[in-house]
DNA sequence: CACTTGACCTGTCCGC
DNA sequence: TGCGGACAGGTCAAGT
């Protein structure tokens, strides 16, 4: 489900409201959704909650973390003393009291208020491990630099796109030890937008092409978090609200239709390393 | 070594 | 209406 947009904005609204809060209690409904010892977050206060590419990290007290990939189908909500945040399940298109029948684990704290991690495909994870073993994880030590940082940089992108001319653009892009975060709509929609074909191949970019990527890849990301991310269907963020980006979709979810920026293109399907790759075959050179 | 495919799961949607 | 197959935001292991 959620790329680094969806993921960011879930993020600042969890940033809001949990930092403080004492974990009083974990009801696990499916064991599988945690690695761990979850007894070991009982007594613990949330400091803050960062992220890492498409990872949720909540910096505990004493050095513990617990991590949370959302993988496809992942949602976590936040519900206040007394309120009612609703879960929405799924393309249902309607939202439904928490927990649910996909409601994978239930955080609850000492304030009242309650962390849901719902998840219908349970490919998600939450994970309870301390700094440095979270520093350690593979995942964590190869993942790329944040496309929104100082640290991601037109000189790093050209350098690491040097290093492998003969792979895919978008396959380029959706590989987190490149950058952290991009995931198949984004990768879709910063190639529309840097008027690029994703099916090609990374050593035929020239450099002028590498800088439209790159300024594209910021853009698009940025755009994105402003609307909240995409809800295609599962996504919605920490209080229950879908995101807006698809309405302002140049490409993704949009086979078949004209395209919007040199009006002659239909937008194209096709599939690229398993997975659907949108283009207009027009103005996409 | 680098790249591709299948597996992990549940659910929806489309065509016949 | 029913049924089989394709497809869905991600990542990893196994295979070529």
């Amino acid at each position: 489900m959620p790329e680094l947009p969806e993921v960011e904005t879930i993020r600042r609204g969890l940033q809001k409201y949990l930092p403080g809060s004492v974990i009083k209690g974990v009801d696990i409904r499916l064991p599988k959704a945690l690695h761990g010892d979850d007894k070991k977050l009982i007594g613990r206060t949330v400091r803050e909650i960062r992220r890492h590419g498409k990872l949720l990290v909540f910096l505990l007290d004493n050095g513990l973390v617990f991590t949370v990939h959302l993988k496809m189908t992942g949602q976590l909500l936040w519900q206040g003393k007394g309120e009612s945040v609703m879960g929405g399940h799924p393309s249902a298109g309607y939202l439904r009291p928490l927990p649910h029948e996909h409601t994978r684990i239930v955080m609850e704290f000492e304030n009242g208020s309650r962390l849901f991690f719902n998840d219908l495909r349970t490919f998600g994870r939450l994970s309870v491990l301390t700094e440095e073993a979270f520093a350690e994880q593979p995942f964590v030590a190869t993942l790329g630099p944040e496309p929104l940082e100082s640290v991601f940089t037109l000189e790093y992108l050209s350098a690491r796109l040097k290093k492998k001319p003969k792979v895919a653009i978008k396959t380029f892009l959706l590989d987190q030890t490149n950058i952290a975060g991009i995931g198949n709509i984004y990768a879709d929609e910063s190639c529309f937008r840097a008027a690029i074909l994703p099916m090609r191949l990374v050593g035929s970019l020239n450099p002028a092409e590498i800088k439209t990527l790159y300024s594209s890849i910021k853009e698009t990301l940025e755009l994105a978090i402003s609307h909240g991310g995409s809800s295609e269907r599962d996504y919605i963020n920490a209080i229950g609200e879908k995101g807006t980006y698809l309405k302002v979709a140049n490409v993704y979810h949009r086979t078949g239709l004209p395209c919007s920026r040199c009006k002659k293109g239909i937008i194209e399907r096709v599939k690229q390393n398993g997975r659907s790759t949108h283009f207009c075959p027009v103005c996409q050179v």
